[in-house]
DNA sequence: TCTGGGGTCCTTCTCCTT
DNA sequence: TCTGAAGGAGAAGGACCC
């Protein structure tokens, strides 16, 4: 913990949703709704528009429907998103080599690292300019919390939010969570709020009021003590620039349950191709497969094997998965598989067993190429799925031959109705042409700026 | 129409080795 | 050779975060 507010915390307004709003002018000031849109999905970011209906993160979005039923329904366009993350997170490296970045919508930077004057007016000026540089940039919003330490920092971008900066200044930490609820630290989630709440603990007071001995003794000895110590306003986490990651896993929750063996099987085969694809793109082999199986009554297993040595062979991780899987009872149904890798390296020491019956058998399949596995979700991502069957996603960027620049607005029954406008022009003029017309096409997203590099 | 996806960390239990 | 304690590794589950 340090005697002057150094540590920013960055958190952007309703990230997916803003960004939403900034590339469609029609959809600005109303409520608009990123998420999953099947029968099983849920609200990923909510407008703020759309909070003020109830509708938050996490919600189903069947519920969410009949809350706001008159939403903008979109689903998330990550490639997009993650290109506007990248322009946000170069310009907290130009503040400090030192960011530490959390998500695509939130980091913290170490002020000191970046040389900023360790004084509360140099720390405020930073975080100011900083708020216009990513709105000059991106054309969107972002709330700063600065503090002496992670966590208070991070509890001051709440606070700060929307759009705001506020600063809180080293010593008055214990006055400012005192009266907060526990659920306002670190790791307090549900369970351990409803814990401490049956033990009659509900603000943050209560938790130093307790005593270290009495949280460890409900919590655990790790919980326990760093509770503690942050309910105390002690929080003394470096800004840690670079994490390696520690396992890389791919799920899929299905819209109707799965109970044909065979296609559960094929459908863990496929998890795996796709799982060792994106391993592979980080550049790392992992020693330890996992199989994740959540079944009709939402109850959810983990099956893992260790190998003697890391790999990155698509064979002998779908082999592993799939001997997992004999090991598992899915009668009744299964909504969700995942197949995962752990115990990651960022070597590749081939598994020469496998490999030599992959030879023996010389059969091992093509194996995916990183980057087109890459490529294929990218494309997938974007709509793009060949000609044969064009996929029209809601919020999705489209060109026509004539009418130019717009996005999709729906689509069914053959029709797909477009909303005709660009980040820097008035609210559009819609259309539908039938989904297969050739004047129709899959586009890149605009930028959010005018004559900014593309997004 | 209940409940995504990709992670991290911690705890508990079991098995094996020393 | 047998036995018990201690400790590490692996497996499984739970909680949490964005």
């Amino acid at each position: 913990m340090r005697a002057a507010p150094t540590i920013l915390h960055l958190d952007m307004d309703a990230f997916f949703a803003a960004a939403e709003q900034a590339s469609k002018p029609s959809l600005r000031g109303k409520p608009v709704i990123v998420g999953g849109l099947g029968p099983r999905g849920v609200v990923a970011t909510a407008s703020y528009e759309a909070r003020r209906f109830g509708v938050h993160s996490a919600m189903p979005m069947g519920q969410a429907r009949r809350l706001a039923p008159n939403a903008a329904y979109l689903v998330p366009r990550f490639a997009f998103y993650r290109s506007i993350s990248e322009q946000v997170m170069e310009l907290l490296r130009r503040l400090s080599p030192l960011v530490e970045p959390l998500s695509l919508d939130e980091a913290f930077v170490d002020l000191e690292a970046g040389g900023v004057a360790a004084d509360s007016a140099s720390a405020r000026a930073a975080g100011e300019r900083l708020r216009v540089d990513i709105l000059a940039t991106t054309g969107l919003t972002g709330s700063v919390g600065l503090a002496g330490s992670k966590m208070i920092a991070k509890i001051a971008s709440e606070e700060a939010k929307p759009d705001g900066l506020v600063l809180i200044e080293p010593g008055t930490e214990r006055e400012l969570l005192g009266p907060r609820s526990v659920r306002i630290l670190p790791g307090v989630g549900p369970a351990t709020g409803e814990h401490l709440r049956r033990a009659g603990m509900t603000s943050v007071s209560d938790l130093v009021e307790a005593g270290e001995d009495e949280l460890v003794r409900l919590l655990g000895r790790a919980h326990g003590t760093s509770l503690y110590r942050m309910a105390q306003g002690y929080d003394d986490r470096r800004v840690v620039a670079e994490r390696d990651a520690k396992s890389v896993s791919v799920e899929d929750t299905f819209d109707v349950d799965l109970h044909d063996r065979v296609r559960i099987r094929l459908e863990v085969e496929r998890l795996a191709e796709r799982c060792v694809g994106r391993l592979r793109a980080s550049g790392h082999s992992g020693r330890t497969i996992v199989l994740k199986v959540r079944r009709y009554d939402f109850s959810t297993l983990t099956r893992s094997e260790t190998l003697r040595g890391p790999t990155d062979d698509p064979a002998v991780v779908r082999e592993a998965a799939g001997r997992l899987l004999e090991a598992v009872d899915t009668t009744g149904g299964v909504r969700l598989l995942g197949v995962g890798v752990s115990g990651l390296a960022d070597y590749t020491q081939e598994d020469l067993f496998a490999q030599a019956v992959a030879d023996a058998e010389g059969d091992a399949g093509p194996e995916p190429e990183a980057g087109a596995v890459a490529e294929a979700e990218e494309a997938v991502e974007a709509g793009e799925r060949g000609p044969v069957e064009r996929h029209w996603a809601p919020g999705h960027d489209v060109r026509h031959a004539v009418h130019g620049a717009g996005w999709v607005q729906g689509s069914g029954v053959g029709r797909v109705t477009v909303r005709f406008e660009e980040p820097w022009s008035g609210p559009g003029r819609v259309r539908t042409f039938s989904v297969d017309d050739p004047e129709l096409e899959p586009s890149e997203p605009l930028p959010l700026v005018r004559g900014a590099a593309p997004a």
